[in-house]
DNA sequence: TGAAAAGATGTTATAACATAACATCTTCGC
DNA sequence: GCGAAGATGTTATGTTATAACATCTTTTCA
């Protein structure tokens, strides 16, 4: 149901890109932490901490406890593999890791897809905003909430 | 410490407010709603469910329980006389109710504080972003972390 | 190589945020 | 006053997240 056709090349790419990113910064993509981002990549839907602890806990022999699962996020998070939604309390992968953006999330309120987008206009424009209050922008949450095009062409 | 010279006048406004667009539509401008709106209008920084439940707790007899601040909070929040802020967890009270908006939140990582904005300019940007990927924008949520033109200017 | 340091994970407990479900009370219209 | 609707009280629990400290693993480098 994902808007990719082979989800799996979404995974595979995903691991490829936390193991490199890890790599080139001397950091460990321990197998916690790929399993972790495996998880978040099951599908382009956020995933939640605890679901992906439980899912942990099914592989595992013994169970995972939220502070394992918050770790891996948080190290994920912090090298651009995730992003954590806050509008969602919940997790999704990041489509292009590595690369400095800006990105704001378009989250289907009918499939539960989110798509992450880059856009250097709006980009400005929130820049412009902030700066018309003389206010300087560290960083930004830009969670969009509606219907996605497939789910606008098949309505409910 | 607030941006506003008078604080009370802004708290005055917001009761004022609170009780016109009940009056209007027909529903109650009760104790507690009140008393909650005016809590979250103690400053203009975020105010947190569980502080505002000390709060009360300090006035009333009996002490307030979790559902009835949630309850009030939901109250506000339709009636457009708060916000909930996502990324912080908090709500904080809107200036300018009434007034149909899409509105976005400039968070001072330094001092707290938290205005809110519009910007016809950055709506656009964020629907013309979204119909890019053939998505129709229902509601938004825009929050903005940085530095106000206060703590710019003063810089710790 | 092997001991110290750094980094990662395990473990326990609890903090922080939020709501479901049902009881009771208050207000309003008639 | 009485019934309906709306608001609040109450109990319990669900959900999300982190602090603090113990242990284990990996790296470093003498």
């Amino acid at each position: 149901m994902d808007p990719c056709h082979e989800h799996e090349h979404c995974i595979d790419e995903a691991l490829r890109q936390g193991e490199e990113i890890c790599r080139s910064s001397g950091q460990r993509f321990t197998d916690i932490r790929r399993k972790v981002l495996q998880l978040v990549w099951r599908s382009h839907k956020p995933a939640k901490a605890y679901d992906i602890l439980e899912q942990l806990a099914e592989d595992e022999t013994g169970a995972a406890k939220p502070p394992t699962v918050y770790r891996a996020l948080e190290f994920l998070q912090d090298n651009g593999l995730v992003h954590r939604l806050s509008s969602l309390n919940a997790f999704i992968g990041c489509t292009h890791p590595g690369k400095q953006h800006q990105c704001y999330f378009l989250i289907c309120r009918i499939c539960g897809d989110v798509s992450e987008c880059c856009s250097s206009a709006l980009t400005r424009s929130l820049q412009n905003a902030a700066a018309q209050s003389g206010f300087t922008v560290e960083s930004s949450c830009v969670e969009i909430s509606g219907r996605c095009s497939r789910c606008s062409e098949n309505p409910a």
